[in-house]
DNA sequence: TTATTATATGTGTATATACGCATATTCTAA
DNA sequence: TTAGAATATGCGTATATACACATATAATAA
């Protein structure tokens, strides 16, 4: 079973706009820190600092090449999640 | 289009533990504020601050008989949100 | 009207958190 | 080995927030 605190410790990852915007920026994409800093324009200690959070949820992975490390959305689930509220507060819209 | 702050902004109200424990009471059935108070351990001054937050935004709906409020969620799609969540976690579980 | 019940709200506070800055860490190239 | 590049992290801080307490508001009953 699933608890309420686990479901909330879950999208408490995705409570937060920059997060949430790194998300999406990572959606089919694979980027270095750098890369999502320059995509959703924020500094690379911000970005760092938000990506060990959803390292830490297992929202994302990342692997290493040389000095660069890059991230990737750890599973198809969170997108899924992301589009179905997506298409929630789109049907809202036209009320 | 909806923008990743309008997500983040909507999902931030299932970021609290007291939130979603509130949210799931709620599931298929109409209760009162004390009600609820009652049945996930909180005070009503507490619940009524979080149904505060849940009812701006529009998770949740109320109608009025005599002195006492009833409470039911305010659409079907906070429940498969949550649901899709808590299939995302169970799974994980037996990683 | 007055007392009572159900809920909401103002104020204060302890805690969480997002991010800046400086610095540490890890890896590569010269 | 030393310099440089990419990322992570410790510390400080401004801001958000969950909730307690007391009180206000709304509706009903006596």
């Amino acid at each position: 079973m699933v608890e309420y605190y686990e479901i909330a410790e879950f999208l408490k990852n995705f409570s937060d706009a920059s997060r949430v915007k790194i998300v999406l920026a990572l959606i089919d994409e694979e980027l270095s820190v750098n890369d999502i800093a320059l995509k959703v324009g924020m500094t690379q200690t911000a970005v760092s600092y938000q990506l060990r959070i959803l390292r830490d949820s297992r929202i994302v992975k990342h692997r290493r090449a040389a000095q660069t490390i890059y991230y990737t959305i750890d599973d198809e689930h969170i997108n899924k999640i992301l589009t179905t509220t997506s298409e929630h507060l789109e049907e809202r819209k036209s009320l």
